[in-house]
DNA sequence: ATAAACATACAGGCGGCATGCATGCAAGAA
DNA sequence: TTCTTGCATGCATGCCGCCTGTATGTTTAT
């Protein structure tokens, strides 16, 4: 059987568009905020015009899933990094944890995954976005401690939600200008202690 | 001196029609989104036009800071109540949290006050609005524990702000149809675990 | 009479769609 | 091989309905 039966012609064109009006969108909405910014500001920053970004997205929601899948993807990728060096379970989400506090300093994150990403897609649709890949390593290390230290009958999947939360209020708290130090230091008390019997 | 050198003619009439709009935004809000709700919806629930909306509220964010406001004092008084009553820190502590999550499964609170409450209002306001009254009591507790257990070297004011945002999650999880004694037994786990040395 | 409380009318802008044009790819004919 | 025909993709332009905020007019209470 042949693949590819239509090899998309013009593909190159069409994925630089693509990236610049993701790109030019990212900027805006990191500034303006989602609803702040309109589709033909985003359309000049991105030198095209709004009959391109229609053709490539359903409607403005899906610019900005496109923007905000891209942002967890980097991030996702940025744990699997630090927690992939570290083979003991514990070792590895105490990496992962730094891993994803430092990821989303990168300026924006927070506002698009943590702000403006639940009021735009819905809680649910983000959640299975940044969470089900960030929250994996921590859920793994935390069975792993709970197994060692024989507390067996623990809430790990609310656990695991809870402490994701507080994750994300520390990523806020340290853009806004908190201590990182602070801030990290206070999670690892969280973490090692969610699993004392 | 005289004072109300103004009486303020027809004010309850006033208070009345600003309550509807309130009361019609709330309902509005909740079910649709900020975003999703237009003032013509709006006004024709609260059986006035769109002049008196703009004659009470300086645009469409001011009405929806007065239902975030009005969510949020209802919030605190529940927590406030709940917490007077035991005295002891620790126990005042534990009622507090349970109130707070109890009082957050009032229909379209987690809506308000977490999913679009930041996004239109921005973290730091709503902040403002909801945590400083309700972290007070946590932050008490926590301070009162952590002083009888001996542990003073705590981040104390990082892990109020961590364990507050654990809590909004939690709120958000029981309304999504979470278990409610998992995550209240998950905070309690994160609370009491935060304390230790 | 005077000022508040509201209603009405208007202006600017935005989001989404439909239409139209241009460019490239594929395949058959010469 | 080259040319040309057919067609889908990529994108620009114009339009429509709606919404937000404001300015102006009208009623009502004091």
């Amino acid at each position: 059987m042949q693949e590819r039966l239509r090899p998309r012609p013009n593909r190159e064109r069409s994925d630089a568009t693509r990236a610049a009006l993701v790109a030019a969108a990212r900027a805006l909405f990191v500034e303006k905020g989602y609803a702040g910014t309109s589709t033909p500001e985003i359309v000049a920053a991105a030198g095209v015009t709004r009959g391109a970004l229609y053709h490539h997205f359903e409607d403005k929601r899906a610019l900005f899933r496109a923007v905000a899948n891209q942002e967890a993807i980097a991030v996702a990728d940025a744990i699997e990094t630090a927690a992939a060096a570290d083979s003991p379970a514990g070792d590895a989400m105490l990496a992962g944890s730094v891993a994803y506090l430092e990821a989303m300093t990168v300026p924006g994150r927070t506002r698009l995954l943590l702000t403006d990403g639940p009021a735009v897609l819905g809680a649910a649709e983000v959640s299975d976005l940044d969470d089900a890949n960030a929250a994996r390593t921590l859920r793994e290390g935390l069975e792993a401690a709970a197994a060692e230290s024989g507390a067996s009958d623990l809430p790990i999947q609310a656990l695991v939600v809870l402490l994701s939360a507080a994750f994300d209020r520390a990523a806020i708290a340290i853009e806004a200008g908190g201590n990182p130090a602070e801030f990290k230091a206070a999670m690892q008390q969280l973490i090692r202690a969610a699993t004392i019997a």
